[in-house]
RNA sequence: CGAGGUGUAGCGCAGUUUGGUAGCGCGUUUGGUUCGGGACCAAAAGGUCGCAGGUUCAAAUCCUGUCACCUCGACCA
């Protein structure tokens, strides 16, 4: 590709809009441009990486037996009825009616549509197992797009489908996939993505994992054992606590005017923050019904594990009118049946809580949880915290961190087979629901998070094995004949071998020209200029800066070849 | 959905307080001089000031409405 022939501008300031590093640059290198909320067109730049990115995906795919095949994009409403999708997901799903008044809806992910495929199709236990996947567009009309092309409501993605006849097929096919998965990242130049435990969300099922690169301006909390491997998404970390024990007090009422909040009445009674019990009030969507969920004063409540408790959406409860609640002195103890109460593990781990007396203007003191409020179920709806222990190893060595998701599956069960009527017939002739596995990658999002892993203060550094192009090569003084007739050849012979170039042939400063290159990002640089042909050089350097030789004109197109392979290879060499 | 912010040339911005008919830098085009880290000189093109309505002799500027985009939040009773 000649730099003078392709549709391409890059911008010195940085857009207004921009935060991240990946969007900026994305956006000052002519990568994209925005088209709408959250909606991209993508040049031709980023299509040649996104290219990449798909055919590592691909191959990976291939390597456990996945079959590629094509969902449509718009799909009948009809069919998300069936699986119960179509009420029980929120606006993020696209509803819109065709010519006919029929409900359509835009895919943002395709069990129903894998399903639809191979019902009819998979009729035999012989069958079994099988995976489809595509790489398609999906729409997701998210609340809030941000970050260039981390979130976005348009975006292409993988999408993978496996069946199973037994649940030990589907563990077995599920960890296959979780290699796959590693080898993709490491593959496309970030290994150092870790898989966390995660909540499967709208997707439904038990077990599910989430891909996530770690870096600052990730979405999700992450929860890391620095001890062991324990790994999981915020979202769904288990609590553990230690246990203080303590002489066990009278229950006090004690005069606290004016103080609703944990702080203020911590102070007041000169109790440390643990030692309240902190209620937290929330509104069901079922039933519009008020939970009060009384969790340990230093710690929050996880909404999550709420709603997975409750099998309900739930949502901060603005308004205790009508609810005989004493807002700001809320207790267990007495408090009005017209509300659920939950109680939070966190406070088994101690006694003499202070905790509301549900009455304006007063506290309770020394409340024992078994003596004075009797046999409670304590669930885990708490949020853990930095420092706090791991559930697995036992040892003080949880730490918090944020990561962007990558890749996620789940094992799906029968939750979309069971519900849109997916049979087998088994050995034995009788009738048999399979099970499901799903498997996903956002593909932009990970051409994003590789640039967020991989940039300097110029631009991204790709690595080689999804670069738009392998080598960049500069012809300074391209209106000088002598530069001008060796970066030609130079040019035709890289691309006779089979070596991608993009060949920046502009009459340009050489100024603009390396920050360009910076931009564009090409790991591997090869400057041809008159002062180099006059010492019979030119310069080849790697863009990560590990590397600038200046090379005999003569050997400079066998290095070139060379260095592009070792770089190469280098990619390729995963242990996974 | 809540709060805050911003909409003026392709990009970044000034001008809005105090109404007088639009400007700067970058980029683009043309000519010339330069040439290894975003060169210089000269000339030129490019904007119904997000949109709609109102006030006024006069609106980018004031008022009302609306749309779009950005940021934070969606939890401590």
């Amino acid at each position: 590709m000649k730099f003078t022939q392709m549709l391409t501008k890059r911008f010195k300031d940085t857009p207004a809009d921009c935060q991240i590093a990946s969007h900026i640059f994305m956006i000052r290198g002519g990568y994209m441009k925005n088209v709408g909320n959250g909606i991209y067109s993508l040049f031709p730049i980023t299509k040649r990486i996104t290219a990449k990115i798909e055919n590592i995906i691909r191959e990976e795919m291939n390597r456990i037996d996945g079959q590629e095949v094509l969902f449509p994009v718009v799909m009948p409403g009809s069919l998300w009825k069936e699986s119960g999708r179509y009420d029980a997901i929120g606006s993020e799903l696209l509803r819109f009616r065709d010519r006919s008044g029929n409900d359509m809806v835009l895919g943002m992910t395709h069990e129903e549509a894998a399903v639809h495929l191979a019902r009819e199709t998979a009729e035999s236990y012989q069958q079994y197992p099988f995976m489809i996947y595509q790489i398609q567009t999906k729409f997701r009309d998210e609340p809030r797009a941000r970050g260039g092309l981390i979130r976005v409501r348009e975006f292409t993605m993988k999408d993978a489908y496996s069946f199973h006849t037994t649940k030990e097929d589907l563990e077995e096919y599920y960890m296959r996939c979780h290699k796959a998965y590693e080898r993709i990242f490491a593959r496309c130049g970030v290994p150092e993505v870790i898989s966390v435990k995660s909540d499967s969300g709208m997707m439904g099922g038990k077990v599910a994992h989430e891909f996530m690169l770690c870096t600052p301006i990730g979405e999700d909390s992450l929860v890391v054992c620095s001890n062991c491997d324990y790994r999981a998404n915020m979202e769904n970390a288990d609590c553990k606590y230690d246990v203080l024990s303590a002489d066990i007090e009278e229950l006090t009422k004690v005069a606290t005017p004016e103080m609703k909040t944990i702080e203020e009445v911590a102070t007041f009674l000169g109790k440390d923050m643990n030692a309240l019990m902190k209620a937290v009030a929330y509104q069901k969507e079922t039933d519009d019904k008020i939970v009060i969920v009384f969790v340990r004063g230093d710690l929050e409540v996880n909404e999550v594990k709420l709603r997975n408790y409750l099998k309900s959406e739930v949502h901060p409860a603005l308004d205790l009118e009508n609810t005989d609640v004493c807002a700001g002195f809320i207790g267990p103890k007495g408090i009005t049946e017209k509300v659920q109460v939950l109680f939070d593990m966190s406070l088994a781990t101690r006694e003499n809580f202070v905790c509301g007396a549900n009455e304006e203007g007063f506290h309770l003191t020394g409340l024992n949880i078994k003596r004075d409020l009797g046999d409670v179920e304590l669930i885990d709806l708490a949020k853990t915290t930095e420092g706090a222990i791991c559930p697995v190893c036992g040892q003080h060595a949880i730490t918090l961190t944020r990561g962007i998701e990558v890749g996620n599956i789940f094992q799906l069960g029968d939750k979309y087979t069971g519900s849109m009527g997916m049979k087998y017939i088994d050995q034995n002739g009788q009738m048999q629901t399979p099970i499901m596995g799903c498997y996903g990658i956002g593909v932009g999002r990970l051409a994003a998070s590789v640039c967020e892993a991989h940039h300097d203060n110029y631009g991204p550094i790709w690595p080689m094995s999804i670069a738009p192009w392998q080598v960049q090569l500069c012809a300074l003084r391209a209106d000088d004949a002598e530069v001008r007739a060796f970066a030609d050849e130079m040019y035709e012979k890289l691309q006779n071998a089979g070596v991608e170039v993009i060949f920046d042939d502009r009459p340009v400063s050489a100024g603009v020209m390396f920050s360009d290159a910076d931009l564009t990002g090409v790991p591997l640089r090869v400057v041809v200029s008159p002062k180099g042909l006059k010492n019979g050089t030119v310069e080849v350097a790697k863009r990560d800066k590990s590397m600038m030789e200046k090379i005999e004109k003569d050997q400079a197109f066998d290095f070139v070849i060379e260095t592009v392979k070792a770089m190469k290879a280098e990619c390729e060499n995963i242990n996974i």
